[in-house]
DNA sequence: ACCTGAACACCGTTCAAGT
DNA sequence: ACCTGAACACCGTTCAAGT
């Protein structure tokens, strides 16, 4: 039950001809296509490598193999998510920890929400593909970037930092990754967003060390 | 994009003879034992067929296809939790709501780590199996045990239970899940432990529409 | 009646042959 | 140098032939 290596998942030549990025794009562009129209597990290479208009042979150039491709795919997404969820927690950098809870959930939420469809693909292939550095990567700096922000809040101090960021964004991932897979409409991501408010209030609020009223 | 519809995925033929019994048996076995020591992807119907000790044509009389093979397995397992779930619902019938909290995030955890690698295995063919219908049962099958619990609770009460079962049961879902996926390390377990019970109770303290001190 | 396993269609991956 | 697509190994599924 061993993971792939890291290195393999990469793609074999970095693009450096205009000819060679755009396809790449067409492939990238394929895949997620592929992925929306026909589903999961009719995901194949052929398919892909047709609606992106090159033979097999040319595709496996520039991915060694179907979970290179998906590897791809789903890391470009997560590093997206990532940025924005990372610029997201500057935006509330140093205010206080109801207006920081609020932040974190609305961000979280909104850049899930932004492409559904997208987001759903994207959970489906993220379990198929057996590499955990990605995922552990990713987790680690969502982590971060959580620890910093709580640990700026200028009302509320915390222990454990480390735990209560994990517990807080698989929590959060946990009931989006739910509401998604019942489909995602409008009423229940409102009521996720509130649920999700009273949740992360709740737990942050429990678990502060001291609460301070420094400014208002 | 569809779903295989479930009445497809049973086993075809009810083992109403022994020896069917014991087949049907073995197959299962087989595929817990090859999920396990060879892994998701090497999964295949030639191989848990030949553990099984059985050809692939009888395997294909009780079971129509793959999926129907992993449903079944994924569904035995489900069972087994939703069930004992329950029944550690209703051991803390009608106690103070934090006894309650106590309860639920115990079972919860305690019956996912009874059979750590089996859980594992479980996560990873849960998302190949295309079948909505499997999990939203047990999701339903829960969310309303964990409706009534609190329901009971003597010390507390709740609007929008729906919404507070529900974002309590997939937080603990997101948060578990994870842990496993990072090795569920006995410390590692233990924090998970202690965060999901702050979670819970400052989730549910939060979302009390009325407390009041009935008992002691 | 029930089991078997060769046979078929399809998918991931390769590589000799083309340009 | 780079692309192509027939060819290979393997997997899910079937069904004629065995008992």
């Amino acid at each position: 039950m061993k993971t792939t290596h890291p290195e393999t998942l990469r793609p074999r030549k970095t693009p450096t001809q205009a000819r060679s990025a755009a396809t790449v794009d067409a492939i990238f562009e394929a895949t997620i296509q592929v992925l929306l129209t026909d589903g999961g597990h009719r995901l194949t290479t052929t398919r892909v490598a047709e609606k992106a208009g090159v033979s097999v042979g040319t595709m496996y150039q520039y991915f060694p193999h179907k979970q290179a491709l998906m590897y791809a795919v789903v890391h470009q997404h997560l590093t997206i998510f990532v940025d924005e969820f990372e610029a997201a927690c500057f935006r509330h950098w140093n205010e206080p920890i109801d207006n920081i809870t609020q932040g974190i959930v609305t961000a979280f939420l909104d850049i899930k929400i932004r492409h559904p469809d997208v987001t759903r693909a994207l959970y489906k292939i993220a379990d198929e593909l057996d590499t955990d550095e990605l995922r552990f990567g990713t987790a680690k700096s969502l982590q971060t970037a959580c620890i910093s922000l709580l640990g700026s809040a200028r009302d509320a101090t915390f222990e454990n930092l480390p735990e209560i960021a994990f517990t807080l964004l698989t929590a959060m991932n946990g009931t989006t990754r739910a509401v998604f897979e019942f489909g995602a409409e409008p009423e229940m991501v409102e009521m996720l967003h509130i649920q999700l408010l009273a949740l992360c209030r709740g737990y942050l609020h429990i678990s502060a060390v001291q609460r301070s009223n420094v400014s208002h």
